[in-house]
DNA sequence: TGTCAATTGTCAGTGACTGTCACTAGCCTC
DNA sequence: GAGGCTAGTGACAGTCACTGACAATTGACA
């Protein structure tokens, strides 16, 4: 493996230096009040320049949770095939926690990560994006689920269903972490944790015979 | 009961025609395709006149499936107390399918609503919204059901879980729609009735035990 | 009918984003 | 290690969504 030349790493520094750069002036100031001029500004190349690495001042702000989703669907890839698809993804989702500062340290902190998810949720033009790229990875999930069970994702409902329920929970995990006093790591790994726990009971034709 | 004055009665048109003549062009020609000022072009009004009216390009786009979801909401909001959650849900749904001309048709016609839905589905910067405004949405529907079941939301994880999983199938049961061949009213709405009757099921711990 | 207030139009400006073209700087060959 | 090649960058002009401010218009209502 030769490592790469100087015109690949300085490309690399520069991709990198954008996003910290943006994600720091996101979280202080807000994402609609941060221009992408202050953004080049900052790390001093032209806008023209920003718009070749990222399509959109949105894709900025996502740069970071990209790299940590490939390693989710990695983590799933990986799981033992005795695992129901539950657990399978259950177990990706919390083992994912538990190691993202490795994926992520050298472009971001995780404290800078984490700001940056709760800016995303509590920013509608970026929620908005969020939920429809979390849809983009269902589809992904659900190939990979599918393929765990033997099963054909177009003849058997139940992979896109299966994951459009844990997807949903996943969801309200993250808003509600983004709401809550508690910002921690830990907090947002417990969360996910117990709601996951909760799905099953809260199908049941009734919640009135048992209240779990 | 007055009928509203002359006034009041321009304001609705001009919003109507608005509407009408954007849904028109985003289907004909795609969303991006098509400018705000060929729409105010087209009403004859100014570009201004049209922000005032929608707060966005995209705003406009879900002016109808706004009335089909508050439609839902009041019906979800009377479907009998008996009902469990999921029952009330589903039957709401079935429903507002079966009778979604008596909302919109002074609007726009059923056929063009189908038509705006898909586009909506196939257009990344709609969708993103789409999806955004249906968790606003689910927070809505989760309040009903937990007074329903006079749980206390903030207590009690169940309605919001129940909530997002069962949104979760209706938004995959879209896409599909979406993409397949036949997209007629009904298609849609039996697409809706056999996803929801196998949401139960893929929560099953193991899928090998039962294949329903 | 005349006054008031709601609605609309005009205009100037901002910010995201794109196409084009000239220029700079790694890279690779001889 | 000089020179050509090309990936990457900057400068500039233009489009489009959207906003604030103010002037013009037009129902409403005394």
């Amino acid at each position: 493996m030769t490592l790469p030349g100087l015109r690949e790493r300085k490309k690399q520094r520069t991709r990198d230096e954008l996003t910290r750069v943006a994600l720091e002036l996101f979280t202080a100031q807000g994402y609609e009040r941060t221009t992408v001029d202050e953004i080049v500004d900052a790390v001093e190349v032209s806008q023209r320049t920003f718009f070749r690495y990222f399509s959109s001042k949105e894709e900025v702000a996502f740069a970071v949770q990209q790299m940590v989703e490939e390693r989710f669907v990695d983590a799933l890839g990986q799981r033992p095939p005795g695992e129901g698809p539950f657990d399978a993804m259950r177990n990706a989702v919390l083992s994912g926690w538990d190691t993202i500062g490795d994926a992520i340290i050298e472009v971001v902190p995780v404290e800078l990560y984490l700001r940056t998810f709760q800016m995303i949720e509590s920013t509608p033009a970026l929620l908005a994006v969020h939920l429809r790229r979390s849809t983009e990875m269902e589809e992904t999930i659900a190939g990979i689920i599918a393929e765990r069970e033997g099963l054909d994702l177009d003849a058997d409902p139940r992979p896109r269903i299966a994951v459009a329920a844990f997807s949903g929970v996943m969801r309200v995990t993250g808003q509600l972490w983004g709401r809550g006093t508690d910002q921690s790591l830990e907090a947002i790994r417990a969360l996910t944790e117990e709601y996951l726990d909760h799905l099953g009971p809260a199908l049941a034709p009734s919640w009135r015979d048992d209240r779990s």
